[in-house]
DNA sequence: CCCTGATTCGC
DNA sequence: GCGAATCAGG
């Protein structure tokens, strides 16, 4: 595969969103996120910050004899996406609320396991509601091993979908979800014994 | 081990 | 220009 105009093109957008360059790659199909990368480097676009003062401190000093002389500079400029202005207004609920639905699902989809919204943390509850608003919100059908499987909305409504951001390995919610979906079964209970 | 991006360098 | 191999880190 080529390096054509179109998925230069899809490159740039998926990059842009925040795409991970291996899913680029696999949606580009016929490179590796390794291509995606050096691709995303030739284009000049590593950073995904963009505007603003970029400064490319590090100059390579040309050459690497040595193996492995990690002497790299680490840039961390956190460039903080800057909040787009309003976007429009979702439709029906503006506020997907927490989970705190029922806990009730009319068919016996292969869901994942309700999470217990017991005593969770207004920390992790706040942490997730942020995360949510970044979900990918996938449908059923686009879960994958590898994305978060959490559940928003009323799967009754289309205000539904799943979290979709990058799961952790092994577990079927991204970190944000894991953090309230894994309650160490109450604090206190279980006494070993 | 899973993943991420970054860099190098032979092609 | 390309991207595998490698590096460095979470």
């Amino acid at each position: 595969m080529s390096w054509t105009d179109e998925r230069v093109e899809l490159l740039k957008k998926m990059w842009g969103e925040g795409q991970s360059a291996s899913q680029i790659a696999k949606e580009l199909g016929g490179v590796t996120r390794n291509a995606v990368i050096g691709k995303v480097h030739r284009l000049g676009l590593s950073n995904r910050a963009g505007s603003g003062g970029a400064a490319k401190p590090a100059a390579q000093p040309k050459a690497k004899p040595a193996p492995k002389p990690k002497v790299e500079a680490k840039p961390k400029p956190a460039a903080q996406p800057a909040p787009k202005p309003a976007e429009a207004s979702v439709p029906t609920a503006p506020r997907p609320m927490s989970p705190a639905r029922r806990a009730i699902i009319p068919a016996g989809q292969p869901l994942p396991p309700q999470p217990s919204l017991n005593e969770i943390p207004a920390e992790a509850l706040a942490k997730v509601s942020e995360v949510e608003k970044k979900a990918k919100k996938l449908s059923v059908m686009e879960l994958t091993e590898k994305t978060c499987k959490w559940p928003v909305g009323d799967p009754a409504t289309d205000d539904f979908w799943f979290c979709g951001l990058p799961s952790q390995p092994g577990k079927p919610y991204c970190e944000a979800h894991v953090g309230v979906a894994f309650q160490p079964m109450s604090s206190r209970r279980d006494r070993r014994r």
